[in-house]
DNA sequence: CTTGACTCTGGACTATACTCCAGGGTGTAG
DNA sequence: CTACACCCTGGAGTATAGTCCAGAGTCAAG
């Protein structure tokens, strides 16, 4: 397969994967005579599987290392497990942050409806918001 | 309070706050005589609002939308609102996925751990991520 | 009034994750 | 063999969200 072919199968742009070998993401693919990139059906895994992590917030040099770590004959298991459960842990705290500020959104938004009913000039929403008095210096 | 107490009340960089005022997230700061900026309660305020959505996860463009709403004196509530709802909707879809990459990781830890204790070679975490075999162009 | 901590501006620099481009070569269908 | 789509490299440019710096000025304490 050439390189347009995998990009389209993954949904990368030709860019990217190649952006992602300049990168050490992927080992430097093997050239046809003339110089072209040449991948077969296991780096269209890779890529998925770079891709995925990628999308669910891996950043690249996550993904570099967890990628690096196939390489490591004795137990790889162990360092991607450690890895692993970093990342669960970071991803379970931005849960429990997104869950308060969809709570509060939630929260804010109700608020905001009963004020309007209240026909209240000051909407809640934008409380601490509120402009500067032209307090002028001192 | 000059910028420096305001920084510190904020937890946020002298610098930070400055890169704010020059991209309008904040109007600009009256200044004394010699040109300090001078600050008031209501700044500490604004800036802990920013702070706190931004680290929420609004990107600083959309803290300066919803920033300049404050503006509009006809009903700023409804136009918050519709902000509000929009990344509320983001912030559901953000949840599920991180929530479904929670699950997957905590599959892949527990299919790992019964992997180790089979002694089985391959690490299911590793799948999709086999080195190339060697397969040279064609 | 001097000293030292703080602040000012403008501009350069950083990291991440790419995209876009020029100028040239390659591969394949007809 | 000739199109023409596709690929190559190296380098520049983009957006975000700042940090860091020089060179100069300011503020408050003593």
């Amino acid at each position: 397969m050439q390189i347009g072919v995998v990009a389209k199968k993954v949904g990368l742009s030709v860019d990217a994967i190649r952006f992602y070998e300049r990168n050490s993401l992927l080992p430097r693919a093997p050239r046809t005579e003339g110089g072209f990139r040449r991948y077969g059906d296991s780096d269209v895994d890779t890529l998925s599987f770079v891709r995925r992590v990628q999308t669910l917030g891996f950043t690249l040099s996550e993904v570099r290392e967890l990628l690096g770590l196939r390489h490591s004959r004795m137990q790889p298991c162990a360092p991607v497990r450690r890895r692993l459960e970093q990342k669960l842990t970071s991803v379970r705290l931005k849960l429990a942050d997104l869950e308060k500020l969809e709570h509060e959104l939630r929260q804010a938004l109700q608020s905001c409806k009963k004020e309007m009913r209240k026909r209240s000039a000051q909407c809640p929403l934008l409380r601490g918001t509120k402009p500067r008095k032209t307090e002028n210096t001192k």
